[in-house]
DNA sequence: TAACATAATGAGAACCATAATCATTTAGGA
DNA sequence: TCCTAAATGATTATGGTTCTCATTATGTTA
């Protein structure tokens, strides 16, 4: 079995952490990369099927989550999503429809990201906060839901 | 008693929708108008006391929330926190703590919300998403949990 | 003002996403 | 191969939120 760049990538920073990657948590990841956005346990487990309990579902997407494999978001009420971390996935923000739910990527060239970037760091000087992180959430109506 | 603008805006608009502006509802507003940040039902609970017990305090929100009084957020697992809608609270954004999940609102000048919409404009130009608004994220750690 | 119709309330039960439990299975190292 | 620790899966528990329903409050009409 020839395994794929994302397979080497966090089965090495599984390893670090002393956990398996064992062949749900595999699928698990597959599922992730092949997604187009942040995917719910729900929407993880239609997509996996029986092969994959919901319990065990579950502590894999916290086991790897825990070894920065995913991302949660939370642009929904009640739901938790996940998505591949952005060492792996690349950075990028989220298109939430406010109607169905879903929630897509978008990618920004460098040139946008480094005046959104600049953006976050003006607002955040002034204050006591810390920033590890930033999100543009753009909220509004997907193709589907106009 | 003199009614606050706040609560003149918030009368009308419940008005329009035929919703009484009850002391309850009231209290709620009051209580979001104080915070600095958006707060769940668990917190304002805190505040309110058991004036204003859970399940109305749930249907209370639900109800504001209808009528575009308040606006929720979803940026921690499993807890919806709720503010004062844009048209009352004006535009702003959010500096949300990742280790006690506190958000905190910030205010930026218009220049640079006018530089932030020009990013967001020209993310989804090209794509088939409407946008009806956006909300940039700030992620980090607060002051008490540095 | 009195009576009525409708909306709002509050206590509790129900719901649903997620987490914890625990017995069983699997897999890496001696 | 054996042994020990990790992983799994069925089940149960948890916690935030919603629903139900009987009661109370409020605005309206006579």
């Amino acid at each position: 079995m020839v395994k794929s760049t994302l397979d080497k990538q966090v089965s090495s920073r599984l390893g670090e952490d002393d956990v398996r990657y064992t062949a749900g948590r595999r699928e698990v990841v597959f599922a992730l990369s092949e997604a187009d956005g942040p995917r719910s346990a729900a929407e993880l487990s239609e997509d996996l099927g029986p092969s994959v309990p919901l319990s065990s579902l579950y502590r894999t997407l916290a086991v790897l989550e825990a070894s920065d494999i995913l991302t949660p978001h939370f642009s929904s009420p009640g739901v938790t999503r996940y998505e591949l971390a952005e060492w792996l996935n690349g950075h990028h923000h989220h298109l939430v429809c406010v109607a169905c739910g879903q929630v897509e990527d978008v990618e920004t060239d460098d040139e946008v990201e480094r005046r959104l970037q600049a953006i976050v760091s003006g607002i955040t000087k002034r204050s006591s906060f810390i920033e590890s992180n930033h999100a543009l959430e753009i909220e509004g109506k997907c193709q589907n839901c106009q």
